[in-house]
DNA sequence: CTTTTTTTGGTGGTCTGACCACCATTGACC
DNA sequence: GGTCAATGGTGGTCAGACCACCAAAAAAAG
């Protein structure tokens, strides 16, 4: 055959790319059932659960039983969960994640700092205001998150940003401390990015990556 | 029963690691047939499987039909590979895809003239002598590559190097575009990375990219 | 008619058994 | 001793059978 010599099973994963793109699919839209996939594409179910359990290990898919297999919003989760837990014991692969967070850290700030309108520091300031009187410190690490977040997010480079995201993810799921900026830097952190200051910023985003 | 929601193949996915420690597996080394696991955990193969090729996906094992399954070295960072053919697609504009890949270049250059090495770059001259003498217009195009390809690894940073390659291919199939450098400009990169100017060397790796 | 209960059909979850294709080793044959 | 066919183990795939679960439809109760 020509080049059909693909595992079924990733001629699948393909497929299913195919179809949420020909159908406009979603997170959080349904998926055709096992079944339906197994009839469609002419393979066997356990094909189709082979690449559906793949998928859903990478945290792409979310499936219910008796209800059906659901897109995620993408946000990897178990598949950097599984990758830290076998790539734990490299080091060299750890000291890899942590170099390219920094890089990516520094990156998104210097164009965040040439991109930086107004409004978005404004926004910055309600977040802080919205920390500063937080009492549940569950809240209130959440909140911070989302700071970070939304600082990164100035880059105003979508890709960029997600890449951040995962590499924030793996790396935590890596050693997870947990520490986090306190409501004072933030303000640091909106003041030197109003004044175009990105070393400083670059400085108090990373220290506790 | 206890706790004992999770999914088989989730379980099984444990397990593995749990023998892969055990038993001191490095990479290269074989694991359990199918058959084998099937009995030692009292499951399905079906689920063995599945768990099988979920870690497979993730580029964390080797399978070779009538050979067994090996673990792989743990560099795949698969993380992006994925990622990129599966969510990119999510209307990452073009403009972040290459200003994207221009700053990964630049990152990667900046580490590379920190850490090339006097035989990185006789390794690099020796590349650009068979460039000289390739007469083949389709094998110079490939060598090209190949070329820039090890100038990019010389960050010394797998991670990162992989992200490279991910965008670029994403990037032609997005446009094709495949100018490549010529042989005079690969030898300017080399001198460049010589005498530590990273600017220039960036700015002819960015130039086509 | 509305509400509650039951039924039913569809879904994922799992196991089993059966083939096939492929590979490496064995062992017979020359 | 070297060559080549037979063999057993391995992953690759399919089909069918249950189970547990859920939601919507149908039936029963009010």
């Amino acid at each position: 055959m020509s080049g059909t010599s693909e595992k079924v099973y990733v001629e699948i994963i393909k497929k299913i790319k195919t179809i949420i793109e020909e159908d406009d699919l979603q997170a959080g839209d349904k998926l055709p059932s096992e079944r339906e996939l197994t009839d469609r594409l002419h393979v066997g179910r356990s094909s189709v659960r082979e690449a559906l359990r793949s998928l859903e290990l990478l945290g792409l898919i979310e499936t219910r039983r008796g209800e059906g297999t659901f897109i995620k919003p993408a946000t990897g989760h178990r598949l950097v969960e599984v990758l830290a837990s076998f790539i734990l014991h490299d080091q060299t692969a750890r000291q890899d994640l942590l170099e390219t967070k920094s890089i990516i850290i520094r990156d998104c700030i210097e164009l965040a700092v040439q991109r930086v309108r107004p409004e978005d520091i404004e926004f910055l300031n309600g977040m802080i205001r919205e920390i500063e009187q937080s009492e549940q410190e569950r809240d209130l690490q959440q909140q911070i998150h989302r700071f970070q977040e939304a600082v990164i997010k100035l880059c105003n480079n979508h890709l960029l940003y997600r890449l951040w995201v995962e590499l924030s993810d793996y790396g935590l799921s890596v050693h997870q401390h947990s520490f986090l900026l306190h409501s004072g830097e933030c303000s640091q952190i909106v003041e030197h990015l109003k004044n175009g200051d990105s070393k400083n910023v670059i400085q108090l985003m990373s220290q506790n990556m």
